[in-house]
RNA sequence: GCUGGGUUCGUAUAACGGUUAGUACUCAAGAUUCUCAAUCUUGCAAUAGGAGUUCGAUUCUCCUACCCAGUACCA
């Protein structure tokens, strides 16, 4: 029988969602779609101690911004569904709202004799691990320690139903069995076995709060919501055995998902994985939206903000970690859909590199037409108080936009064929503007005023150049003592395009004031 | 510390026992151009170390080193 292929995203509302979450969602998306199955958004907010106001949003919208629309989960309007309906048959998708269901399923364990009940206050424990500590172990919670700790296994009946009715901190407690070679298969890391021995009894369910642990609740979710796989970070990798061994206590082998442990994503330079501090200090977003710390007011930068396309950073993301097995590298989302394989997801970390994540966004600004750039570049212009019809912007977008990376980065490239230079760079001054040369250029400027063939490019070029060469003066130094007037600096469009752009008036007033300003 | 995972140019990766170890980004040089970009060409640069298995190991096994994760009533 054919299991329909059913992934879930499950982060926890914490804070904002990295850019290797992103990636999670978006290996989960692919997955998902590439078996024609359903990708569920599903919100772990188990620990009501850290909740952050705004995380959840930001999580959706930062999926919607790179083009994930969950199947499941999340509605029309964008919100976590709360009731069931018939697109979302296991609503809600918030555990926090779930908390109903797990206690009887923590219950049940017990009955099995899978599970205990532990009465050990927060203190105790803490007190334990200081007592460990002191001779530089760690203390566990284990089939050692257990008998020494109080819970319903070394504990009498009638104490154990006394705190059980009178009592609210206690817990719920995995009795990881003893000696078992625990045999798992990962997707993408293979046969992987650990014996039992060197884990712990996790807590499943909390009395005090009546909510489960992520193992619970994630387990139990996974199995009502029909999980096919679940794709993860590399940080629970740890845990599976207890996961494998909670879907055995449960009876639930037969549908467990299969599991793909993703590796983290790594920063830039020097050992460990991408921070929020590495970003601000390499210059670089971690984020794919910008998000201010609801507490501090503290903000980050994203990459939408930053002037990334959506395309490009989905695609940067895809790449890093997976490959087509080919030479390829640029992928559209749909394209991405089809060439993924969970077998060539690779098994290290991959560190980052912001500079092919530019690259990246130089190659979809290419692709991008000029009629779309310039629609981008309209309001950049509008805010640096330049007026300019939509026709003269679309002629400058096309000259300028291989030239350039992010759409913020035209005015840089192009603010001279909009406002005057108000200075000229001192070195290229010094480097051109010398009598010799300008007296030349002098003259060629009246050349170009006096042009009367057409104003169009190619033909005052010719014009010109053939000019400059009959009278045998040097090209290079005449042309960019013009650069010069017209720029500010010896860079930029050829002079042709440039002053066929601006116009004879605005060429005669920029002549004039160069001459006005350096002399001559 | 313990447990698990990982290790190909600086970075991302290809080569799933046989290649002069390929590609992209970055960097450098050259070509081109009226300059700067862009473009094109070329170049720099890697199998962590050591044992095995094999006719032959980047590829399989083991050891060492290093890196990462986990070791919570957090996810």
């Amino acid at each position: 029988m054919e299991k329909r292929t059913r992934v879930r995203f499950a982060p926890s509302p914490t804070g904002p969602l990295h850019m290797g979450g992103v990636r999670t969602a978006l290996y989960n998306y692919l997955y998902a779609k590439q078996n024609g199955g359903d990708f569920i958004l599903r919100i772990e907010d188990t620990d009501s101690h850290r909740f952050v106001p705004g995380a959840e949003e930001y999580i959706i919208e930062a999926l919607r911004w790179c083009g994930i629309y969950p199947d499941e989960g999340v509605d029309a309007a964008g919100k976590i569904v709360e009731t069931p309906d018939e697109r979302n048959p296991h609503a809600p998708y918030r555990q926090s709202q779930r908390k109903g269901i797990y206690r009887r399923y923590a219950e049940e364990l017990v009955a099995k004799g899978a599970a205990y009940y532990a009465f050990d206050t927060p203190e105790e424990l803490e007190s334990a691990r200081a007592q460990e500590e002191m001779h530089g172990k760690t203390f566990t919670y284990n089939r050692v320690t257990r008998p020494g700790m109080r819970n319903s296994l070394s504990l009498p009946p009638e104490d154990v139903k006394d705190l059980l009715e009178n009592t609210t901190d206690w817990t719920i407690r995995f009795k990881m069995p003893e000696n078992t070679v625990v045999k798992m298969d990962d997707m993408i890391r293979g046969h992987i076995e650990v014996n039992t021995d060197t884990l712990d009894d996790k807590v499943l369910w909390k009395r005090a709060d009546e909510l489960p642990t992520y193992h619970l609740a994630n387990i139990v979710d996974d199995h009502l919501m029909e999980i096919s796989e679940v794709i993860r970070g590399e940080e629970w990798l740890p845990s599976l055995p207890l996961h494998y061994l909670l879907y055995q206590a449960f009876g639930w082998e037969d549908t467990m998902p299969r599991f793909a442990h993703l590796s983290l994503l790594l920063k830039p330079v020097g050992n460990g994985k991408l921070s929020k501090r590495d970003g601000d200090k390499l210059g670089f977003p971690v984020f794919p939206l910008e998000w201010t710390n609801p507490e501090t007011g503290e903000k980050s930068r994203g990459y939408r903000e930053d002037g990334y396309f959506p395309e490009a950073f989905v695609n940067m993301l895809a790449m890093l970690g997976w490959n087509p097995g080919d030479d390829r590298e640029l992928f559209s989302l749909e394209e991405l859909v089809q060439a993924f394989s969970m077998e060539k997801v690779q098994k290290a970390g991959a560190k980052f590199n912001p500079e092919k994540a530019k690259w990246f966004n130089k190659e979809y600004l290419r692709k991008k037409s000029e009629e779309e750039l310039t629609d981008l570049f309209m309001p950049i212009l509008k805010e640096k108080g330049v007026d300019a019809p939509y026709d003269y912007v679309l002629k400058v977008v096309t000259l300028i936009k291989e030239r350039a990376t992010f759409v913020a980065d035209f005015w840089d490239i192009a603010s001279y064929l909009f406002v005057a230079p108000q200075e000229y760079n001192e070195k290229d001054a010094a480097k051109f503007w010398k009598p010799e040369n300008y007296t030349l250029a002098l003259q060629a400027a009246g050349f170009i005023k006096g042009f009367s063939g057409p104003w169009e490019k190619e033909a005052l070029e010719t014009a010109l150049e053939e000019f400059i060469r009959s009278n045998e003066w040097p090209m290079g130094k005449v042309m960019n003592c013009l650069r010069l007037a017209l720029v500010g600096a010896s860079s930029g469009l050829g002079i042709a395009d440039i002053v066929t752009l601006i116009g004879k008036e605005e060429f005669g007033r920029r002549i004039d004031n160069i001459v006005n300003t350096l002399g001559q």
